[in-house]
DNA sequence: TGCACAATGGGCAATTTTGCACATTGCGCA
DNA sequence: TGCGCAATGTGCAAAATTGCCCATTGTGCA
């Protein structure tokens, strides 16, 4: 599955995720503006120096795991069978993308996403989120749709991150004690019977 | 306490440690013979050729533990208050040195035991244990005995080695459920009376 | 208002780790 | 008995990490 990758490559992968978590985590327990450069060094167990090597600042660290997920996702979309239709390659690409990553705690997501309301990072976040719409409407823009229009693609990845979006706050909201990825199933479905 | 060592030492530290660790568990578990320095080196996360930027060779890193503690208990007599008579000196030492240490499990002392006991290893034991005593004897010397003859100090290493694997040895063999560390109370009280 | 100071970004050299090549050694098996 | 091969030790260059440096920036306090 994997090309075989030297010690070396994934050492520096695991260090990357070191501090892109110990990024993270610092900045759901302290704040993002209480958290310094050398914190985040020390929690990964490297250097200030080090730090820059992997990442140009703070926000860099932060946003990481984001835009992995992001890349990711479009490359599972990419990787489904080019006759799947594409309402039905994006459910199953986020199926399949899910699957692959830990369960969300609720408590967790939630401070997450407050630590991650922050004004240096929001613009980011609005540039990877337009990004990931782009890059979504590509991977289904040859796919079969019911009209097929030329601009539908577009309309599909919106709606798509829409429903993801709307899911993940109906599941930080409601107190059922089932996972997200039931509530974004239940959207998708409602979402999906327009698109397919 | 400790002097401010920097982070590349502590890595390095930590590294060697790691090292010698994985080649002990590995040799527990498959024999010396059947570990190679790769293996080893997996274990631990680092490259073959690191391997030998920490250790010449396998039984280095296996005895590596072994000549550190050796040389902790050494320091750990020398930093004795030097009023203190000789025995006294070499108990409390081994008192202060022991509780530094995880306790021992019986079956894994059983089995390092079995490990050790391999030719190659044979020789450097012995001049360790040699080396230890002289050291022992060494940070005695100076100190007060019952009667203080001039070859005292090397009788008294030798007796509290001799104690040392003497209890050792109970330990493992006996079914109580008590620690290493009583054991040998038990037989330094019985040494010591002889040597106070 | 201006200064002291912490945080940061990045240049640079020293040190460490890695990957690779090559020679040597010891052992099992044809 | 001799060959094939795995394991090992080591030289060397590339890459990574660290420590130390200094300039810049932002902030709180005198």
């Amino acid at each position: 599955m994997e090309s075989p990758v030297g010690l070396r490559e994934r050492k520096k992968a695991a260090t990357r995720q070191a501090v892109h978590e110990a990024t993270l985590r610092l900045t759901v327990e302290h704040g993002f503006d209480h958290v310094t450069v050398e914190a985040v060094a020390d929690a990964a167990g490297i250097s200030r120096r080090t730090f820059s090597n992997y990442f140009t600042n703070k926000e860099d660290a932060l946003l990481y795991g984001e835009e992995q997920h992001i890349g990711a996702l479009v490359q599972a979309v990419r990787d489904r069978p080019a006759e799947e239709p594409a309402w039905a390659a994006l459910r199953a690409a986020m199926a399949q993308f899910a699957e692959r990553m830990a369960p969300p705690e609720r408590e967790w997501a939630i401070r997450t996403r407050l630590a991650l309301r922050h004004p240096s990072l929001l613009a980011r976040q609005l540039a990877n989120h337009a990004a990931l719409e782009r890059d979504l409407a590509d991977a289904v823009a040859t796919r079969a749709t019911p009209s097929g229009e030329p601009v539908r693609p577009f309309v599909l990845a919106a709606a798509f991150l829409a429903s993801l979006r709307i899911a993940m706050r109906i599941w930080i909201e409601e107190d059922e004690a089932r996972g997200p990825g039931a509530v974004i199933d239940e959207i998708m479905e409602e979402m999906g019977r327009r698109f397919t």
